[in-house]
DNA sequence: TTGTATGCGTTATCAG
DNA sequence: CTGATAACGCATACAA
C-alpha cells in the first residue's frame, strides 16, 4: 500500500495525501475523503522513502557498553522515555565491553542515516573522535566528559573523595580500593583519583598492594578481594569502584565469614536498587542515572533541531548514601 | 555522498559499483579502483535507498515492558548478541509497563518496515492478534506461550509447583502468595496456579487473605507485604512471583527485624544476580533468560529467511535454587 | 563483463 | 488550493 494507491481510491492526487499527512495545505472536503482511504486502509508511509526525500529518519542511535547493568539500563530507560514522547525511536547497540566494536556500530548508525548518536559509557580514543567528526551527524557523550561534544556526567571526582573521606570519618584508616581501567577517565580515573586525594589529605598511606584494577563484573570484585586480602590482610575497609563490585567483594567477606562493617567496611558508588536491601545496606554513592539518559535526550534533540548551537557540559551531582557496609 | 559520484571518481558505471557492493560480478581491475575509492571516501550505502529496492531493512523491531529489570535486560543482552553477530540492529521500544504502547510501536516498526518483531513479556490480547496478523512481518513471542506465532517461554507452572513443594517439604505450612495480574499468563496465573496446586496436593489451606496481586516492582512487594502480614500474622512463608517482588518483602520484614526465614520464609523466581549476595541469600527459581533471548531471536531469522516455516514452541526448563530465605 | 534505464514511495517545486 | 513531475540513492532487467 502506497501513496498512489491511497490517493487513487480518495480520487485525489498523491501530492494531495502527502499534504494531508504533513502540512495539510488542503480543502477540508479532500481532507475527509482521504481520512477515510487512511482509516479503512490502515496505511502507513514508509518512513525509508520519507528519508529519500527529507533526509530525516527519526532514528536515534544508542551505543552501551552492557545492557544487563543497573546503572546503565536506567539511563537507556530515562533516554527512553524522552525519545518516545518527541517520536523517535532508539536503535540500540550493545559492545558487550569490545570497544572496538563501537566503530562498528557508527558505521551502521551512519548507514541507517541516523539524525543523532548517544554514546553511553564509553571509553572515548582518538580513532573516535576522528570517527564521530567524520560521521557529521550531531551525537552526545554521558557519563563521560568531553570536550569535542556536548556531554552529560556525574561528579564522580568529589563523589570518591566524599565518601571516602565519609570512611576515613568513620574511623577506617587501612583502606582498599578496587577499581576499573584508568581509559575510562569517569569511572577509572576520577574515582580513584578522588580516593587517593581523600588518603592523603589525611596523610593515610596507601600501598600498592592494597589497590586493584579490574573489570567491571562482579567476579572481579570477588576475585580481587581475595587477592587483596591475600596480600593485605590488615584492611579495615575497601572502597569500590562500582556497586557491582562492592556485591563481589561482600560476596567474598560473607563466604570467609567476615563482618561487614566491623571486620572491613564496604563502600560502593552507583546506589543500585538492592544496595539498600542488603544487610548490612550497601553504603553508596547516588548519581542521577535515569536523569542523565533523559536530560541527554533532550539536549540532543534540541541539538539536532538547531546543529550549530554550542556545546553543553552538565555536570550532574550526586549524593551520598550512608548505609551499614561503612 | 552516492553510488553515482562513487562511480564516477572510479570511472564506472554506478551498477558497477552496486555489483561491487552485492554480487561482486566485476573484474578484477575495476574492483579495485572501485574498492580504492570507497575507502578513500569512507562512502557507506544508504540503507533507505537500499531498502527502497529490496524491502529489507537489517532491523528487528523489540518491544519490552521494562528495561532496568534484571530479567528483561538479560533476554535483551541474549538478542542483541545474535542479532549483532547476524547483522541485524535492534530498535528498541519500551513500554514501561503501559500495554497499550504496544500498538503504537507496532505501527512505527511497520514504518521502518522492520524484518521482524520480537514481544517481550507481553500481556497478548485479542487487538495484538488483529494488528500483529495484519502486519505481515514475521514475530515471535518471548516469555509466553502463544499459539499464533513461534514462541519461547519458561515452565513457569512447574517451577511454582517445585518451587512450592520444596517449602512445604522445609516445613512451612501458613504460606501467603505475592503474585502479579493474571492478564500476564505466564507470571500471573502459572506461577499461582503451581503454587495453589502444591498447597491443595498437601491439603493445605489458603486463605483468601494470604494472597495479594500487585505490580512488579519492589514497591508492590513491600506494601502488599505490609497489608498480608495485616491481615494474617501467622503465616510462616511468602512464595513471590518475581524476585524483585521477594527483595520488596524482605525490605519489610527486615524492618520490622522479622527473621528469614526463621519467622517467616521467602522465595522468588527470576535468580537475580544479587539473590546469592543476599544475605540470608535468596531461595528462587532459575530461568535461562539470556538464552530465551539470543534462541528467539535465532528462531525470529530463521522465519525471516523462511516465512513459511511452521511455528516452533520452545518451553525451557528452569532450576531451583535452594538458598537461604526458605 | 558492462552500462543504461527504470522504478521503489515519498516530498518539494512549480505551474495552473 | 491542486496536480503533474522531478528527485532522493540504490538495485536490477535488459541491451550491448
Amino acid at each position: 500500500m502506497n501513496i498512489s494507491q491511497i490517493a487513487k481510491m480518495a480520487g485525489v492526487s498523491p501530492a494531495a495525501v502527502s499534504r494531508y499527512l504533513n502540512h495539510g495545505y488542503l480543502s477540508e472536503e479532500k481532507k475527509v475523503s482521504i481520512e477515510k482511504v487512511i482509516k479503512e486502509t490502515g496505511y502507513i508511509p514508509s518512513s525509508q522513502a520519507q528519508t529519500l526525500r527529507t533526509k530525516t529518519t527519526k532514528l536515534i542511535g544508542v551505543i552501551i557498553p552492557k545492557i544487563d547493568s543497573d546503572s546503565i539500563s536506567q539511563v537507556v530507560a530515562g533516554i527512553g522515555e524522552v525519545l518516545t514522547k518527541q517520536g523517535y525511536q532508539m536503535l540500540l547497540a550493545n559492545t558487550e565491553n569490545q570497544n572496538d566494536r563501537e566503530l562498528e556500530f557508527l558505521a551502521t548508525f551512519q548507514q541507517h542515516m541516523v539524525d543523532g548518536i548517544i554514546l553511553l559509557g564509553t571509553i572515548l580514543t582518538a580513532k573516535h573522535k576522528a570517527v564521530l567528526k567524520a560521521l557529521n551527524i550531531p551525537f552526545i557523550v554521558l557519563g563521560q566528559a568531553c570536550d569535542y561534544a556536548s556531554c552529560i556526567y556525574h561528579d564522580d571526582y568529589l563523589a570518591a573523595l566524599t565518601l571516602t573521606e565519609y570512611m576515613i570519618e568513620k574511623g577506617h584508616r587501612r583502606i582498599g580500593y578496587l577499581g576499573v581501567t584508568e581509559k575510562d577517565y569517569a569511572v577509572g580515573q576520577l574515582r580513584k583519583q578522588g580516593f587517593l586525594d581523600a588518603m592523603s589529605r589525611q596523610n593515610l598511606e596507601i600501598p600498592a598492594s592494597s589497590m586493584r584494577i579490574g573489570s567491571f563484573y562482579m567476579e572481579n570484585g570477588y576475585e580481587n578481594t581475595k587477592r587483596l586480602l591475600a596480600d593485605c590482610s590488615d584492611l579495615d575497609a575497601i572502597v569500590c569502584a562500582t556497586d557491582t563490585i562492592a556485591l563481589g567483594a561482600i560476596k567474598y567477606l560473607n563466604q570467609l565469614s567476615i563482618k561487614i562493617p566491623n571486620d572491613i567496611a564496604i563502600a560502593g558508588f552507583g546506589d543500585s536498587r538492592i544496595s539498600s536491601i542488603l544487610s548490612p545496606s550497601l553504603t553508596t554513592i547516588h548519581f542521577y542515572y535515569r536523569e542523565c539518559g533523559s536530560e541527554g535526550a533532550k539536549v540532543l534533540i534540541d541539538k539536532i533541531a538547531n546543529p550549530s548551537s554550542p556545546n553543553k557540559s552538565l555536570k550532574y551531582g550526586f549524593e551520598l548514601i550512608k548505609n551499614e557496609t561503612a
